[in-house]
DNA sequence: TGAATTTAGTTTAGCGTTGAACTACCCTGT
DNA sequence: ACAGGGTAGTTCAACGCTAAACTAAATTCA
């Protein structure tokens, strides 16, 4: 009789609610602690740069991140008008740029970090670490088939 | 040394880094599907009132689904444009207004989770229903967590 | 009663994002 | 050698969202 997605498929659709409920609280309260008005778009790439190494190209980053070419160049344009990053033409490429980390961008890393850490500290105290790990293999098998099924 | 968010907070870190990139698959995944260019947005607001009854204010809109008014604003002002939606005064209350869903709303509805519903459909199938049963307790209470801290 | 405060809703600027169109460049195959 | 197709990056319009400022109406309280 009825056509919503009741049955088998609500515990799903409701996965996908409290997802995007989550994404939306989470982002605004971590963003509204960030220094100096930056975004978490802007720390999310400082943070790759920081762990996983600096010069990749942004079509490289736009894939790591699933995004759009659009919103790499967006990202990296403002990062670089605030100094916090350096793009350098490739010689080999000549289509291709490099995106490297500036000092004032680790810095920039270092105080958004420290006013995360706390954050994720408290978060991680009063829900518990159970609740994360009971949680995260089924989030990474989620995005891993959705990334897949992206064609 | 390092003041990155590793340790005992990665895993805490790496599931809102799921919950972000799945939210965003997810909703451009679904948006594509949607008939007639309807966002996300639009469809939760008529899922709402399809399962939950209509008659609702703008205001506790924005509070059910954890959104500015701004942005109920937004998404009424379109669906009623649209003619999916139609928003009256309130008689006893002159600030404030109801919104009530219409035929061509519920339409509408109908029309998006006859797309969604194979899709989550499928979903459920090729990932299995324990992923999401894992998953969806922790997302609760992360979820009401935030919601109870956003003051 | 009347003034101060709270609440409902709108509007605007600014953000990140997609999708599509576009330029510049590389590479393959004939 | 050169044309065709693929790739890297930018730009623009449109979307949803937040935050803040604003109007109008209700409520509280002295």
């Amino acid at each position: 009789m009825s056509q919503a997605p009741d049955n088998a498929d609500l515990a799903v659709f409701a996965v996908f609610t409290e997802i995007g409920i989550i994404e939306q609280l989470a982002r605004t309260a971590f963003t509204r602690q960030l220094p100096d008005g930056l975004q978490m778009a802007h720390f999310a790439l400082l943070n790759h740069m920081v762990r996983l190494g600096d010069g990749w190209t942004p079509v490289r980053l736009a894939r790591a991140f699933q995004l759009t070419k659009g919103a790499i160049s967006n990202t990296t344009g403002r990062l670089e008008a605030r100094g916090l990053i350096r793009i350098e033409a490739d010689a080999d490429d000549r289509r291709s740029k490099r995106v490297f980390i500036t000092d004032a961008g680790r810095a920039a890393w270092q105080a958004c970090i420290a006013v995360l850490r706390p954050q994720l500290a408290r978060i991680r105290e009063e829900l518990g670490t159970e609740v994360f790990n009971q949680a995260l293999p089924a989030l990474q098998s989620v995005r891993a088939w959705l990334d897949a099924e992206r064609d």
